[in-house]
DNA sequence: CGTCCACGTCTAC
DNA sequence: TAGACCTGGACGG
């Protein structure tokens, strides 16, 4: 689940079940990894790592430090990438990187990537065009937004820059939905003027009390945080909450994950499409710049047995958020010949569990014979998906 | 079985 | 602004 979350506690991990053990030999690269040889051997050396926004550095410091110079590489998840350290005789599939114990048996941290969007690059360097991480790196992250706003980047829609990670490095598409849905903007809302009201309450605030003790400014910012706070705030909800979602016996994790989205792949709230094909998910109106020609798909609030509440799960915040009902219902009838209910749809069956969503409808649009166009072969070609769900431009 | 969808970049018409 | 890059799970017939 490679957000900036994900990868903070992929390098928090790895420090942790690391940090006491020692590694030896070369770092063995499965054929089909999207990433160089790493020219490091040694008989003896450790792993640490750090994190800045989606990208992950490790570096491998032999023991003895005459022996070999440390080794960093720097890593990106891409959709699927995740380290695990398990027996080296049992590697998991898809393990293109591994760096093996030197207990016995021995063991093999791994770095997992099923999909191979992941990748690592030799050396300390991080993404020359990534901006400060939102996590780590708040206070730069924040001015290096504030003191560009009439970068171009700001002209598209609030949803499509919070994924520029020249100013957002860290934010998803699962953190964008969250943090705009706690502040109910419109995502389709253009940047700058939600970031330049982001900059006037903030000269608002000095100039109401220029000698507001650090606490005081702390405790408003925290009751009413801003977009760029959340863009901190939700993240860090994600690793505090790490032992509910992510915990080793990850049975239930996927189910904790989902009942902390608010948002995200909630029955009920709205999704479209991006400009780039990617489906935000939202709550209300779209906002001024929303794609033409896309009706926004609503998954029905089906009488669900919630998500298992664990009640534990989640940061105190949240925790009290009554478990997840559907707004009331709103525009765009579902079609009539819905299937309703029926199932009880347990959120997630022991083991399983997973993203429960409704099959694209293809909407009906209000617009005089859709069907001819609608129905011509779309391509089915992979890609040729992305206009899914359209409506014939008016 | 087949289709659709996925937590992300990249580069090439 | 489309594809391209990939595998695998959910769901439908």
């Amino acid at each position: 689940m490679p957000e900036c979350p994900e990868v903070h506690l992929a390098g928090r991990f790895i420090n942790r079940a690391c940090g006491g053990l020692v590694f030896a030999g070369g770092v063995e690269r499965s054929a089909v990894g999207r990433g160089p040889e790493v020219p490091f051997r040694s008989e003896a050396y450790r792993i640490s790592a750090i994190a800045r926004g989606k990208e992950l550095r490790l570096t491998l410091s032999a023991l003895d430090p005459a022996a070999a110079p440390p080794q960093d590489l720097v890593f990106r998840f891409g959709m699927s990438g995740s380290f695990r350290l398990c027996p080296a005789a049992e590697l998991p599939r898809h393990a293109h990187l591994r760096f093996r114990t030197r207990e016995s048996p021995p063991r093999a941290l791994c770095f997992v990537d099923p999909r191979r969007f992941g990748s690592w690059r030799l050396g300390d360097a991080w993404q020359q065009e990534r901006g400060p991480c939102v996590v780590s790196e708040y206070q730069a992250f924040r001015e290096n937004v504030l003191k560009n706003l009439d970068d171009k980047a700001f002209d598209k829609p609030i949803c499509e820059a919070l994924l520029n990670q020249k100013y957002f490095n860290g934010i998803g598409n699962y953190l964008r939905a969250e943090i705009l849905y706690r502040l109910k903007i419109p995502p389709f809302e253009k940047a700058r003027t939600v970031l330049e009201a982001v900059k006037d309450q903030v000269q608002k605030r000095r100039k109401k009390d220029p000698s507001l003790r650090l606490s005081k400014k702390v405790k408003l910012m925290q009751k009413n945080p801003d977009l760029l706070e959340l863009c901190h705030a939700v993240p860090m909800e994600v690793i505090m909450a790490e032992k509910h979602l992510f915990d080793p016996e990850h049975a239930d994790n996927y189910a904790n994950f989902k009942n902390w989205l608010q948002c995200y792949l909630v029955p009920g709230m709205s999704s479209l499409r991006d400009h780039n094909g990617r489906t935000i998910w939202f709550q209300g109106e779209p906002g001024p710049m929303a794609p033409t020609g896309q009706v926004p798909q609503k998954t029905p609030c089906k009488k669900r047995a919630q998500l298992k509440a664990d009640p534990k799960a989640l940061t105190p915040k949240v925790a009290s958020r009554a478990s997840k009902r559907c707004p009331r219902a709103a525009a765009t009838p579902p079609k009539s010949d819905e299937k309703e209910e029926g199932e009880e749809e347990e959120a997630s069956g022991p083991g399983k569990g997973h993203a429960r969503r409704r099959r694209r409808v293809t909407p009906a649009p209000a617009l005089p014979e859709p069907e001819v166009l609608l129905n011509t072969k779309r391509s089915r070609q992979r890609s040729a998906r992305k206009g899914r769900g359209t409506v014939p431009a008016l």
